[in-house]
DNA sequence: ACCGTGACTGGCA
DNA sequence: ATGCCAGCCACGG
């Protein structure tokens, strides 16, 4: 049978470390003042995982359907390119939301990436 | 259980 | 500068 609509209830299939992981980065990135942004590597290696970057980049791709909300915008790559532009609701809507912010971005890219580098410790 | 994939990163050719 | 490769680790088929 098709899978249902929407996911109706599932949250305790998974284990706590995992759940821990997710959590952890969830909530180093609901941290990222309003304004600045980061990097999956800040934040991996903020966890301990410094080599695995990849993580980040996972967890975020579930934080959509978190809460509290996730600012996923706000976390872009080591170059500060919006590489995961293509995950949001529009492909535009991460560089709207930057740029909302304060933020100027050229060709996927913020300007300024130094200035506004927030680093989570 | 094995394999491919991924919103990454650093190193080396 | 550009590009490929390996290491990371969780997940789906």
């Amino acid at each position: 049978m098709p899978r249902l609509s929407i996911k109706s209830k599932k949250q305790v299939s998974k284990k706590a470390s995992n759940d821990s992981f997710f959590e952890e980065v969830f909530n180093v990135v609901r941290k990222i003042p309003d304004g600045k942004v980061t990097s999956y590597g800040a934040i991996a290696e903020y966890l301990g995982t410094r080599l695995s970057a990849r993580m980040v980049g996972w967890a975020m791709n579930a934080a959509h359907r978190v809460h509290p909300p996730v600012p996923a915008h706000r976390v872009l790559n080591r170059n500060g390119m919006l590489t995961g532009k293509h995950h949001f609701f529009h492909p535009t809507l991460m560089q709207e939301l930057l740029e909302n912010e304060g933020h100027e971005i050229v060709d996927d890219q913020i300007v300024n990436f130094e200035k506004v580098f927030w680093k989570p410790k």
